[in-house]
RNA sequence: GGGCGGAUAGCUCAGCUGGGAGAGCAUCGGCCUUACAAGCCGAGGGUCGCAGGUUCGAGCCCUGUUCCGCCCACCA
């Protein structure tokens, strides 16, 4: 398999597709249902047909694909569903876009060839953002993609619908809705974002029948009055208290209301004369019944004035909110015009004021699904991550209202429902009824509405899995496993699909719910076009890399918080990937030609294989437990660390004397470590990177076929090595003391140098005895002497540290600059005095010696005698080279 | 109005059950050392938002407070 060394740059551009192709055709994302292996289900948050991907997208699927590739190589059987969502209002307002491009409106293509198109364009668009998924690296079950308008899906969409309506949970009514007069559909409550706008609050004279005076209303809507029906005030409110069952002239309409009192009016509020519009308002409505007020529509369904509005019909609503406040203004009933700033309620797909209005619509009687929902969460059944999205859960289920599943659209699961057009008698079946159940007649008429995109959402857990099927795929992957969303749709989907799988499921759709936070821009920005602060995530690719950007991604992203991204970050990471690559050129360029790998022996003699080993180890179990409790970052972070700054800067540079050394079997061993290790980091590395990772993979020695075949070998508990661990960090600490010790002396790395070790220890001058070729390369001597303290002479003219119980005499004869290394000393001997005195003021608190547990006054203790012992030398040192200078 | 999150180095952020303030980037100095200048070796830089409290000990716990962000809500 191996052809040796690797070539000088990676080129991701040809690599990527190149091996996404190869494991597709190796049918490497496909699950095997019928295999003894245990299930990891994700389904995948189906992005909408109409989507192009972005930053949120790259996030999640990047999360989701990290923890199937890694379930995957722990010998999970991994489905992951894709899919995408038929996004109903969505879908429907860029086709009606594209038909207004060539002069045509749906209606008048009819509700028929209008469907057409809209399946033609998903023809031909739909499959953009899965090429883009799949340009990610997204390890999906391809050959299970699903779509919400699929046949399968659709009968379960109708299963559930008539289900629900037979058990009393769906029915249909005349109520309150929000309307949105540009898609000119309905929506549920959660489907209307409140912005705050700067507005007015006008104040309104309703003169009274009687003539006895008038009452004044405040309004941020004047247009409404057309609609009004009534004036409130509040029963104990000795200001109008007396007005109550008076009527008044409503004003322009020239019409008589009453005036009502109740306690809903706030006394303090604008004039504390409250107009009632009961079509056009939700509190104004639950009024209006309460008095038995007449309903006077006077918005239409399109954001015109109706009939009702008199000689206002037919003007748009803002037009005539200044028309019906010119007019009052002619009249001098206009008393006083406030600014005024306050929330208004936006559609979420076009962005349009939504007018509240009175219509027949099909709802779900959301209360006893939800408390099945929240039971689920209580009773650890579903768990989400983090915890602190649990409380956002409950508090939207504990004041749910009924769902508004019905839209005036065309585009969606038409709701099975029929309606006799001889005797009026409701049929809701699964198929077209031939006859009215009521009277024989087969003049019947389906309802004309769709259902609510998220209705179909609602069920993908299981939809997807072919229910209401009873298939091997529902049996062995439901419930899931965890699902990966953003909190934006914690409500829409996340709370729907655990209502619907408990109830039709009777089991959880999902173990955990991990929620991840947003993408922003570098300054913390939301992205949007009109900031013009959006990065694409396909530019991002084609520049960086997938790999970079992934694992850019995964670095940041930090449980609750949102992730803020910019190109320089990905740069950065990008210069990670270029360093995985060279350190496997270096590993290959060593193997070149030659096949002594060996196994690793149970005993080494080598501190810097035992070492590392250790280290891969201890690495191993971090990587397993981050993504165990899903923090990414930490996942990235630990194997970032691990490569770059000690395989690397310690591991390999170490290894190079025995690679370039004529020690065959030393050699041997060397290579065969420096091997296994690293292709253990490739394995932990590829759920992130699984790119490169691939690459590199092929073009080792003794791996067969791909890394996606290859499985993750339980961290072996006999590469523990402490003793390698604390050998190490003396050897460490005494290499970056005299590289530190050169630096701070302007010693150029060309000129190499005599330095002496007099050690405290027998063990650390034994250590430094057997590595002090390691020493010297790495730390670029011409000569290194070590001796206990004592034992030998203390060199004259040298710079010199203390570290780990050893004296560092860094020879420099001749050179020696007085001056620069008594500063240099007295640098380093402020510090250590400020920090032996801060121990010392601990040991000498007779409350901190008292009350601390004893392990940390012991600790505290050894440390003062170790800084103590440091703090000696260094005065020493000092001493020392006053005498010398003289 | 209610709720939540954040405030730590110049920037972006880690910091788990209280016990030696960290990383990456940026900055400064030195290096083309035969894997990598997308690199190597060093260095500097912090009153952990502010004020109290608990504690032997607080970035971490409690109270208050300021600023920023988000979510929810029918005061017109």
């Amino acid at each position: 398999m191996s052809d040796g060394l690797l070539p000088k740059g990676y080129t991701f551009h040809e690599l990527e597709p190149h091996w996404y192709d190869f494991w597709v055709k190796q049918g490497f994302f496909q699950a095997k249902v019928e295999s003894p292996e245990p299930p990891y289900t994700i389904v995948i948050p189906p992005p909408n047909v109409t989507g192009q991907l972005h930053m949120g997208h790259a996030l999640n699927n990047t999360l989701q694909d990290i923890l199937c590739r890694y379930k995957r190589m722990k010998g999970f059987d991994v489905l992951w569903v894709p899919g995408t969502d038929h996004a109903g209002i969505a879908t429907q307002n860029v086709v009606e876009r594209e038909l207004s491009h060539e002069g045509l409106s749906r209606h008048e293509l009819g509700r028929e060839k209008f469907l057409e198109r809209v399946w033609i364009w998903r023809e031909k668009y739909g499959g953009i953002i899965i090429n883009q998924l799949k340009r990610l690296g997204a390890s999906c079950d391809w050959s299970r993609e699903r779509f919400t308008m699929d046949e399968g899906l659709s009968a379960a969409v109708r299963q559930v619908f008539v289900s629900l309506y037979r058990e009393g949970l769906i029915y249909r009514g005349r109520r309150m809705i929000n309307w949105c007069p540009r898609c000119m559909t309905a929506l549920a409550n959660i489907e209307v974002e409140g912005e705050e706008l700067d507005s007015h609050l006008y104040h309104i004279r309703y003169p009274l029948v009687n003539g006895q005076g008038s009452l004044v209303v405040a309004t941020t809507r004047p247009e409404t009055m057309l609609g009004d029906t009534a004036v409130a005030v509040h029963p104990d409110d000795p200001r109008y208290r007396n007005f109550v069952g008076e009527k008044v002239l409503l004003p322009l309409a020239k019409r008589e209301i009453p005036v009502i009192g109740d306690a809903y009016v706030d006394r303090e509020f604008g004039t504390g004369a409250l107009k009632i519009t009961p079509a056009h308002d939700f509190n104004d409505f639950d009024i209006g019944r309460k008095h038995q007020l007449d309903v006077v529509q006077v918005i239409g369904e399109d954001g015109t004035m109706s009939q009702e509005a008199g000689s206002y019909a037919g003007l748009d609503r803002f037009a005539c909110r200044k028309r019906v406040l010119e007019d009052l203004e002619k009249e001098g009933l206009l008393v006083k015009v406030e600014p005024y700033r306050h929330r208004v309620g936006h559609c979420y797909r076009c962005k349009k004021v939504v007018e509240p209005s009175l219509s027949l619509q099909w709802f779900v009687d959301t209360r006893p699904l939800a408390d099945v929902a929240m039971d689920a969460v209580r009773t650890g059944k579903t768990r989400i991550v983090p915890v602190k999205w649990e409380k956002d859960y409950f508090n939207w289920l504990e004041n749910v209202e009924d769902w508004c599943i019905s839209r005036q659209i065309w585009w969606g699961h038409r709701i099975p429902a029929w309606y006799c057009q001889e005797c009026g008698h409701l049929m809701v079946e699964m198929e077209a009824p031939s006859a009215c159940a009521g009277c024989g007649s087969g003049r019947l008429e389906q309802d004309a509405d769709v259902l609510d995109t998220w209705f179909s959402s609602a069920l993908w857990p299981f939809s997807t899995l072919g229910w209401p099927e009873d298939t091997a795929d529902v049996k062995k992957y439901y419930p899931t496993s965890v699902l990966v969303t953003g909190f934006d749709i914690l409500f829409f989907w996340v709370a729907r699909m655990m209502m619907m799988g408990l109830h039709f499921k009777k089991e959880v759709p999902f173990r955990d719910v991990y929620v991840h936070a947003l993408v922003r821009d570098a300054q913390g920005q939301k992205m949007s076009k009109s900031k013009g602060n959006v990065i694409d995530p396909l530019v991002v690719m084609d520049r960086f890399g997938t790999d970079a950007f992934r694992f850019t991604l995964t670095a940041l992203a930090v449980q609750g918080r949102d992730v803020k991204l910019s190109e320089d970050r990905i740069e950065g990471y990008r210069h990670f990937v270029n360093k995985i690559w060279n350190a496997a050129r270096l590993v290959l360029m060593n193997l070149e030609g030659l096949n002594d790998l060996v196994d690793i022996p149970q005993k080494l003699d080598s501190l810097a294989h035992r070492w590392i080993l250790s280290r891969l180890r201890q690495v191993s179990l971090e990587v397993d437990e981050a993504l165990e409790q899903y923090h990414f970052n930490q996942y990235a972070h630990a194997l970032y660390h691990f490569l770059w700054h000690e395989y690397c800067d310690w591991y390999l540079e170490m290894a190079k004397a025995d690679f370039y050394g004529e020690d065959p079997e030393r050699k041997a061993l060397a290579r065969s470590v420096a091997v296994r290790v690293l292709e253990r980091i490739l394995l932990l590395l590829n759920p992130v990177m699984p790119f490169v990772t691939e690459e590199i993979w092929q073009k080792l020695p003794q791996t067969s076929g791909s890394i996606m075949e290859a499985s993750l070998p339980e961290p072996e508990p006999r590469w523990r090595d402490e003793d390698a661990e604390e050998k190490m960090d003396v050897l460490m600490a005494v290499i970056t003391g005299i590289r530190n010790v050169r630096g701070e002396m302007n010693v150029p790395p060309a000129t190499r140098v005599e330095v002496v070790c007099l050690c405290e220890e027998d063990s650390s001058r034994r250590i430094l005895d057997e590595y002090a070729s390691t020493v010297t390369d790495l730390a670029k001597l011409a000569g290194l002497k070590v001796g206990l303290v004592g034992e030998m002479q203390k060199p004259r003219m040298a710079a010199s540290t203390v570290t780990r119980r050893v004296e560092v005499y860094v020879i420099l004869e001749g050179i020696l600059d007085f001056e620069s290394e008594a500063r240099r000393l007295e640098k380093e001997l402020t510090r250590v005095e400020q920090e032996f005195s801060i121990t010392q003021r601990k040991l000498s608190n007779e409350d901190f010696l008292g009350r601390a547990p004893q392990e940390v006054v012991e600790k505290e203790r050894e440390k003062g005698a170790r800084l103590g012992e440091k703090l000696e030398k260094l005065r020493g040192h000092y001493e020392r080279l006053k005498t010398l200078k003289t």
